[in-house]
DNA sequence: ACCTTGACATTGG
DNA sequence: GCCAATGCCAAGG
């Protein structure tokens, strides 16, 4: 597909975001040197062959709240593998200004080779 | 001050 | 054209 490329910068962005943090779709597009695509990262969020080790479940909407709907099956994994490695999720939501990543911008440039 | 809801702009499968 | 793992803003509770 033509946009296999953007899913590979936005994969490789994701696995950056260390346990224990989240960061936002929007951020990570950003990050990825793809502002406005953040719903792009969500599809890509879900394409991300399990063999890759992409850590989909860090990444969330602005506002923290997990994007799946709060009764589904997808939402309460979500919300079980985040507790798992210590990040508090109260109703269907974690808050960000306590565990959003936050990049060294430098170190990003010198992993991402921008 | 903190949700929740709804409308809308936008992007890509 | 339809749908979606978004974001933003306005309005109301």
């Amino acid at each position: 597909m033509a946009n296999e490329d953007n899913y590979q910068r936005i994969w490789k962005t994701a696995k950056l975001i260390p346990a224990g943090k989240v960061a936002s779709y929007g951020q990570i597009a950003d990050l990825s040197g793809l502002p406005g695509r953040a719903r792009l990262v969500g599809k890509a969020m879900g394409y991300a062959p399990k063999d890759m080790q992409v850590p989909w479940f860090r990444v969330l909407r602005t506002s923290g709240q997990i994007s799946f709907p709060k009764g589904s099956d997808m939402a309460a994994k979500q919300k079980g593998l985040l507790q798992e490695e210590g990040v508090v999720v109260l109703n269907n939501r974690v808050k960000m200004a306590e565990f959003q990543w936050q990049p060294d911008l430098a170190e990003l440039l010198f992993s991402l080779e921008y």
